[in-house]
DNA sequence: CGGGGCGTTGACTGAGATCAATTATGGTGG
DNA sequence: CCACCATAATTGATCTCAGTCAACGCCCCG
C-alpha cells in the first residue's frame, strides 16, 4: 500500500504520463517530509536558492512577481498534484515567488533526490519533465490570453482552466469548485484592475455562465463559458481524459 | 573535431550547462540531418505531431498562435542554438506554430534519439531539460511584461531580451544586431497594435535608446533601455556570463 | 514603372484604468 | 449576542492609453 498523500500527483500523472506501481513507489520514497503552510504565506521567494522541490498535496498556490512599481503579476495557479517549482532543481535562483491562497500541505523532494531519480529512472524523469512542459504550455496560453483577448474572454478562459485543473484531480463535483480567489488575485492573473474584474464577473454572472458564493464557484453554462473564453483544453495534454473530463456536464461531443 | 553547425548550441550551453567534449560529440551525433528553410515559412504547425525536434542553427524563428478571431500572438522568438520545439518529443500535439522570420537552417533530432539520449545520458538530458526550463522562465517574463507594463516598457524589455539572446551566441557586434522583425511582429509579440508599436518605437528612437535602419537595430543607450524595460537578465540564467555579456558597452557594474 | 509590403501620420473611439466612496462579510474580543 | 475591524466586493465618475480606421509615403523587387 502507498501513502494517500501522493494521490493527487498519481491522479494527475494518470492523465499525463502513467507510471507503474513500482515507479509510483519510488517517486513516493523521494519525498522526505511533508509540511503544513498557512494561507497567504510565501513558500518560496524570488531570489531564493531552494534545495527542495515542492509537491503540492492540498490547497492552492499562485506563482507571481512584484514588478518594479509594486504591481503584481500572477503567472500561474497550482492545484494538488503539481510540483510547482520543479524547475528549481535546474535553475539556481528563483525568479519569482510562490504564495499559498489557502492552507496547504506540500511534500518536499530534495534536489539531491531529483538528481538521483533523473539518472536512475528516466521514465520518472520524463514524467516530471513532461509536467514542466505542460506548465510551459499553460504559460504560453496565458500570454495569448493576456496579450490578445478582452477582459470578458480572459476571465472566461481563466475560469475554464482553473475548473479543469481542479476536475482532473478530483476537486470538483462536476458542477462547482472551491473558490479561494479574490478579485484582486484574478486581476493580477489576467492583467486587469480589480474594478474591471468585478464588473466583468458581474457580466459573466448576469449571462448565467457562472455563479459564485463567498467561497465556491459554480458553473452555470459550461459550453457558453468555453465559447466565451475560446477555451481548448488540448493544451493541458489530458491524453487519458475520460468522457466526463473537460466536459463537466457530460455534454456529448458533437 | 566537430561540426561547425552545432556551434550555436554549444555556445549557448556554455552559459547554461557546460557539456564535456565527449557529451558534445554525442549530442552532435543525434542530429540526423540539416534542413534549409526560406523566410516566412511555417516549420511546424499547430496540430502537427512531429517526429523530430529542431535545433536552430541559423536564422530567427517565432512561436505563435492564431486566435479564433484571426489575431496573432507571438509567444517567443528564437535565435541559433535554441531547440525551439524540444517539448514536441513529450507532448504529442503542437499547440502552436513556428515560423521563420529569415532564411533558416535547422538540424533535425529524431524523437527516437531524444528518448535514447534521455535514457543513456542524463547529463545531456538535463542540459536540454534546463533549456526548456529557461524557455518557461522567458514565457513567465512575457506574461509579466504584457500583463502589467506600458507599451513603452514592453518594447524596451522585448528589445533587451532579443539583444541579449543574440549576444550570447555571438550574433551581436556589441552594439547592434540584425533586425528582421516587422513592427507587426513586435506588436503581435508585445500585445500591441502596429500603429502603437510604430509610435512607441519613435519614442524610443527620439530618446536615443535605440536606432534602427532597414535591417539592423543599434543600441543607443543600453542602460537607459534596461531601465525603461526594468530588464533583469537574470531570468535568462546566464550563469557563466562574461563581463561583457548583458552589458554590451562594458559599462561597469556599480 | 507599377504594385505590394511596410512604415508613418492624423483623427477618432473605446476598453479598461484610476480615483474615491460605499457596502457587504466574516472574524474577534468583550 | 453585539460592537468593531479588516478585507473584499461593489458602484459611480472620470480619464487615458492604446486600438481602430483611413490615408499616404517609401522602398524594394520584378
Amino acid at each position: 500500500m502507498h501513502s494517500p498523500h501522493l494521490t493527487p500527483l498519481v491522479q494527475k500523472l494518470r492523465h499525463l504520463f502513467p507510471l507503474t506501481a513500482e515507479e509510483t513507489r519510488i517517486l513516493e520514497s523521494t519525498c522526505s517530509r511533508t509540511q503544513r503552510l498557512e494561507s497567504q504565506t510565501d513558500t518560496v521567494c524570488e531570489g531564493d536558492r531552494p534545495s527542495n522541490c515542492n509537491l503540492l498535496l492540498e490547497g492552492i498556490v499562485c506563482r507571481y512577481v512584484i514588478l518594479e512599481d509594486g504591481r503584481r503579476q500572477i503567472m500561474s495557479f497550482h492545484t494538488p498534484g503539481d510540483i510547482f517549482d520543479a524547475h528549481s532543481f535546474l535553475l539556481d535562483e528563483m525568479d519569482h515567488s510562490i504564495r499559498t491562497l489557502t492552507p496547504c500541505t506540500v511534500a518536499l523532494i530534495p534536489h539531491t533526490a531529483m538528481v538521483e531519480i533523473t539518472e536512475r529512472h528516466p521514465r520518472i524523469a520524463r514524467a516530471i519533465w513532461k509536467d514542466t512542459l505542460v506548465d510551459a504550455a499553460i504559460f504560453r496560453q496565458w500570454i495569448a490570453n493576456i496579450g490578445r483577448r478582452s477582459a470578458y474572454q480572459r476571465l472566461a478562459h481563466l475560469i475554464c482552466e482553473i475548473f479543469i485543473k481542479h476536475d482532473i484531480v478530483g476537486l470538483s463535483d462536476g458542477l462547482s469548485i472551491a473558490w479561494p480567489f479574490t478579485q484582486m488575485d484574478l486581476g493580477d492573473a489576467a492583467g486587469l484592475s480589480v474594478v474591471h474584474v468585478n464588473r466583468t464577473l458581474q457580466e459573466l454572472r448576469a449571462k448565467g455562465l457562472i455563479a459564485t458564493t463567498r467561497d465556491r464557484l459554480t458553473i452555470g453554462d459550461w459550453d457558453a463559458l468555453v465559447r466565451a473564453g475560446a477555451f481548448n483544453a488540448r493544451y493541458l495534454q489530458l491524453a487519458e481524459a475520460g468522457p466526463g473530463i473537460a466536459r463537466p456536464f457530460g455534454a456529448k461531443p458533437h
